[in-house]
DNA sequence: TATTGTTATACTCTATAACTATA
DNA sequence: TATAGTTATAGAGTATAACAATA
C-alpha cells in the first residue's frame, strides 16, 4: 500500500487527536475522559463493558470513573440482576459538559476538514463504513 | 457540517491511533516515543524543534529523552553555534528498530485500509493535503 | 535580560497481580 | 470454581514553576 497513504493516515491521526486534546483540556480533561462522556451519552454500561469500549483493563476504568465520580461527571450504580455488576451512568452535569464539548469537537475537528470537498469528506464517511464492515469495531 | 463526517473522523482516529498503540507496544514504547522515532529518521534536531513537533512541553520532552537515551535509541549532542542548545539523533539501534516498526505500521495501518477503494484511499490522501495548506503544519 | 534545557513536583493514565464479593 | 470489580503498586507521560548556563 502506498507510503504517501499510511503517512495521510498518521497525519489525519495526529491532526484529530490534537483537536481532542486541546477541546478536552479545556476542561481539564482528558481524551480518554472525553471518550467516557460521549460513550455514556446514550448507554448506562457495566464497568466491564466501558473496559471493552474503550478497550482498556478494567482496573484502569477504576480509577478513570473514580477521578470522573469525584467530578460529579458520573455515577456508578448497581445492577438489580446480579449484585456482582456495577453500572455507569452521566449526571445531570456530566451530560451538560457532553454535550458542550460534543460542540467544540464539532467545531474543531469540521474546522479541520473545511478545506476539503464535499466529495472527498463523503469518501472518508465510506472508508469508516468499510473498515468498520471488516475491523468488528 | 455533518455528523456522520466528525463521528467517521473520530472512529477513524481511534483505530489508527489503536494500531500504533498496539505496534508501539510490542517494544514497551509508547505512541509518542513511536513518533519520536519517525522524527528524527531524517532529522537532528534540537530539544525545543522536537517539543514543537511534538507540540509538547520542553520538560515532557527532556523525559521523554531521557528514557529513549536509556533504551540506547537516541544520543544526546551539541550544536556547535550555540552552547545552549542540545541536539537529539537517533543511535544505530534507534534507527533499525524504527525502520520495523515503520513496517508493523504500514502493514497495521494498511490493513485498516484495505476494505475501502482505491478511489477513497486516494481521497484520504487529499484530505491531508487540504490540511496542510490550510493548518500549517 | 532573554533563551535553552533540566529538575522538582504533582497528577493522570495504564497494566499486572492480588484481593473481595457474588454467582 | 469462575466472574465482576477494586486496590496496591509501579512506571510512563504530561504540565507548571523554579532553576542553571549561555547568549
Amino acid at each position: 500500500m502506498a507510503d504517501s497513504l499510511i503517512d495521510a493516515a498518521a497525519v489525519f491521526t495526529f491532526a484529530v487527536h490534537e483537536a481532542l486534546t486541546r477541546v478536552a483540556s479545556t476542561q481539564q480533561l482528558s481524551v480518554t475522559q472525553l471518550r467516557v462522556l460521549g460513550i455514556l451519552r446514550d448507554r448506562t454500561p457495566s464497568m466491564a463493558e466501558l473496559a471493552d469500549h474503550l478497550r482498556l483493563d478494567r482496573s484502569s476504568v477504576s480509577g478513570l470513573i473514580d477521578r470522573a465520580e469525584k467530578r460529579g461527571l458520573v455515577v456508578r450504580g448497581t445492577a438489580e440482576h446480579d449484585a456482582r455488576v456495577v453500572t455507569v451512568r452521566l449526571t445531570d452535569s456530566g451530560r451538560e459538559l457532553g454535550a458542550e464539548l460534543e460542540a467544540e469537537v464539532d467545531r474543531g475537528v469540521g474546522e479541520l476538514l473545511a478545506a476539503a470537498t464535499a466529495e472527498d469528506r463523503e469518501a472518508l464517511v465510506r472508508i469508516v463504513g468499510a473498515m468498520r464492515r471488516v475491523g468488528g469495531s
